[in-house]
DNA sequence: TCGGGGCAGATTTTT
DNA sequence: TCTGCCCCGA
């Protein structure tokens, strides 16, 4: 007991009382409403540690991260504190600190066979589920041309998320609802053929174990004394839903998040889970940590008022001790190309003063294709660099290809694989008797690995024969090894198949793919070294589940490029975020319903990671496919208070702004004369309104006149004029009465659209339309 | 069955 | 611009 009292002092050692608190209370829900920078992770690992100390069993936890590199870095925290502390005998290594989606597939290869599963089930990662899904409505002779597969699979996913059953998919209203339903339908059938689950599976089949299997579910339950939810902003419906079932037994539930930095709604999070934890558990203890530890107050300043204009959140007051630090600076650039030089050349220009290594520096931009021209950049300025995702490694065609085998080897119905190996190198197995094969097989109930052992009596004829005799044989050969090293299956592999022959030959960068067959060799190896019970099923899996920033190496050194969503979690001395513009970052595809409020918590999160400079571009043109679009500076650069933005940049190709100020003058005043805007969006419902005349003399007022120009806190559309928000109530002389659904745009360019009692959902510029509030909805 | 050439459509964001 | 898909000739 002596030893665990010394471990249990030191996890509280240099916290403060909000981080004690937390790290304390280990009976009955809590909730750490943790803000960005604010020490959290150190508070997770900590009372992890501490539980351990003062007599859980490591393996009564379960901790939950977002990314499985999170977790790792979890395990290394706890066992740093452990061991620093001389305590040896319970090691944090039986505790169970992995991603939703890990966890999920651990306890599905054990229990899963209740819910259609074998243990050696193939996971499907997003394009793998595209397919199956074409499979799918091929066999329903649902003609591609009504929609493509990867929609109705979008469409599923989401079904899924939300926890819905094809039935009640049917009963939604979305387009095509019936449609979708039956795909999904059969869709699941084909998977559930091939012994194979997607990510959504991963969690939905979970949650069917739990509910249909009252023993497994208690046993695990009882199991867990302490569960521990990381991230919990971003927890989906089905996430939710097991969080809940593995803490039913001892409630001791610990979720940390910030409303703030919810990024994932368009892949089911629901802030509510968060938001509604008190009312889940009415005796939650909430801890808040708004102290910031990382950045300056000049970046949490920025920072703090730009989430401000956010409607749908928990006010909340950040705060630090941190120096001052210097302004933001801002590089309005002419296009991408001299966006991302002057981006190198500002970095190269820190590093060798010694002002910033390279790998303290990242680049944030909101969709991977920014990247290219990044990358081209720092290359010529001859900076380092480490880029996160770009085309995702395990989603290219060699890796893809290689794993297919590895996978059939595992799992021999995996028919998506099976359709993929078979002809990949070229064996003279075309369309014509692949498209026999499934014929033949889909009435015997056979896959197709099957089917190809009878090919003759499948009615196969030709050079094909040949061919699949020769694709089974080498899934025979590699049958027959064992299945630990995995790295010796996937040299043997690249032998048999002749792979390097075959990209010789066939394609345009042999010498490149060839580089990421050996670097899927060294991920194997990398593999069987870490892991000691490791074999190649579990070598697939972390393929599987594997993210881009898990496969990041900070050690290597060089300047980051990721994108906003990746940044999450992360910290960096100086921060670049590029494209602030509109329609990039707010990232907008067409004129439809968008959650601003999504967009703006990414931005806050990119702005949030740096410690100590951050600076923001934006380019004036932006190639988009081939053509060239001329763009607009992102509303929330306006939404930045003035004070601590520097406008400027020495940089090649940056246009020299001469004060962040006298640029969002102009900007307003080129807003101004730019009304309308936006491309009047034609549909039955909506339709923008000009309720009024716009005086002639507009552009010249504006600017000079009213105000300071300012935007006020909270409230961004038509602050001066007409400040409504989502939720009022209003009144139109010509409409009559109605209810905001939704404000967009900002200063004299928001738009509101309204739904009327009379006359349905109009779309009214704020600045014309009379409109007068005749109470208030929700709002600050 | 294979591979070249031409053409249409694509980019959110990720487990 | 780039990719992946379709069509056609060999």
């Amino acid at each position: 007991m002596k030893v665990y009292s010394q471990l249990a002092k030191d996890c509280l050692d240099g916290c403060t009382d909000a981080q004690r608190e937390a790290i304390q209370h280990t009976t009955g829900p809590l909730l750490v409403l943790a803000g960005p920078g604010s020490g959290k992770t150190r508070v997770i690992a900590r009372r992890v540690a501490y539980l351990v100390a003062t007599g859980s069993r490591p393996d009564e936890i379960l901790a939950i991260t977002f990314t499985n590199k999170a977790a790792g870095e979890m395990r290394d925290r706890i066992e740093t504190l452990q061991h620093g502390s001389g305590q040896t005998l319970r090691a944090a290594g039986g505790a169970w600190i992995s991603t939703f989606h890990s966890f999920c597939a651990r306890v599905l290869r054990i229990h899963g066979r209740h819910v259609g599963l074998k243990p050696s089930f193939t996971i499907y990662d997003t394009s793998d589920s595209v397919a199956a899904t074409k499979r799918a409505m091929e066999q329903l002779d649902i003609d591609q041309s009504m929609f493509q597969a990867s929609y109705a699979a979008k469409a599923i996913s989401a079904a899924k998320n939300r926890l819905w059953s094809p039935a009640q998919a049917r009963q939604s209203q979305a387009k095509d609802a019936a449609t979708i339903a039956k795909v999904y339908e059969k869709y699941d059938q084909l998977l559930r053929a091939a012994n194979a689950a997607d990510f959504d599976d991963l969690l939905l089949l979970m949650v069917r174990l739990l509910r249909e299997l009252p023993d497994v579910a208690q046993s695990l339950s009882n199991r867990f004394r302490h569960v521990l939810i990381d991230e919990y902003q971003d927890t989906n419906r089905a996430q939710y839903v097991i969080a809940k079932h593995l803490a039913a037994t001892h409630r001791n539930i610990c979720a940390t998040g910030d409303p703030d930095q919810c990024i994932y709604g368009w892949r089911g999070a629901d802030l509510n889970n968060i938001l509604e934890f008190e009312t889940d558990y009415p005796d939650a203890k909430v801890v808040r940590l708004e102290r910031n530890y990382r950045s300056t107050k000049t970046i949490l300043r920025a920072a703090d008022r730009l989430i401000s204009f956010n409607l749908a959140r928990k006010p909340k007051t950040l705060w630090t001790a941190n120096p001052e630090g210097t302004t933001l600076a801002l590089f309005r650039c002419e296009d991408e190309t001299s966006e991302a030089q002057a981006v190198a050349a500002d970095i190269d220009e820190q590093v060798r003063s010694g002002h910033v290594a390279p790998r303290e520096i990242a680049v944030f931009y909101r969709i991977n294709a920014q990247s290219r021209v990044l990358e081209a950049a720092l290359r010529s300025q001859g900076v380092p660099y480490v880029i996160v995702a770009g085309t995702e490694f395990y989603q290219r065609k060699e890796i893809k290809d290689l794993l297919a085998y590895l996978r059939l080897v595992v799992n021999p119905p995996d028919d998506v694989s099976a359709g993929r190996a078979a002809n990949t190198p070229p064996r003279r197995i075309g369309s014509t008797s692949v498209t026999r094969l499934k014929k033949w097989a889909a009435p015997r109930g056979l896959c197709l690995l099957e089917a190809m052992s009878r090919a003759k009596e499948a009615g196969v004829k030709g050079p094909a024969i040949k061919g699949i005799e020769d694709f089974l044989e080498t899934l025979t050969a590699l049958r027959a090894m064992p299945r630990r090293p995995a790295a010796a299956l996937v040299e043997k592999l690249i032998e048999l198949t002749e792979y390097e022959r075959y990209l010789r030959r066939a394609t345009s960068s042999p010498e490149e793919r060839m580089e990421n067959v050996r670097e899927l060799v060294n991920a194997a190896a990398e593999y069987d070294g870490s892991e000691e019970e490791g074999d190649l099923q579990g070598f697939l899996e972390q393929a599987a589940l594997i993210s881009d920033v898990d496969r990041w190496d900070e050690e290597r050194g060089g300047v980051t490029l990721m994108t906003l969503h990746s940044a999450k979690g992360l910290e960096f001395s100086t921060v670049y975020i590029v494209g602030l513009e509109e329609r990039l970052l707010p990232l907008m595809r067409n004129e439809s319903a968008h959650d601003i409020e999504e967009e703006r918590r990414l931005f806050f999160v990119g702005l949030t990671r740096a410690k100590h400079r951050a600076v923001l571009t934006f380019a004036e043109s932006r190639a988009r496919y081939g053509s060239r679009d001329y763009t607009e500076a992102s509303r929330f650069l306006e939404e930045l208070p003035e004070e601590v933005m520097a406008g400027g940049g020495q940089g090649a190709g940056v246009v020299a702004t001469a004060s962040f100020k006298s640029f969002m003058r102009r900007r307003r005043l080129r807003a101004a004369g730019a009304v309308p805007l936006r491309r009047v969006r034609r549909s039955d419902t909506e339709e923008i309104v000009y309720d009024g005349d716009m005086p002639a003399d507009e552009t010249a007022e504006w600017g000079k006149g009213k105000g300071d120009g300012r935007v006020r806190r909270g409230r961004r559309a038509g602050a001066s004029l007409n400040a409504v928000a989502a939720g009022d109530q209003v009144e139109h002389p010509t409409y009559g009465r109605g209810a905001v659904l939704e404000v967009s745009g900002y200063g004299d360019l928001a738009v509101a659209l309204v739904r009327f009692h009379t006359v349905g959902i109009k779309r009214l510029v704020l600045k014309y339309a009379r409109l007068r509030k005749t109470s208030r909805g929700r709002g600050e």
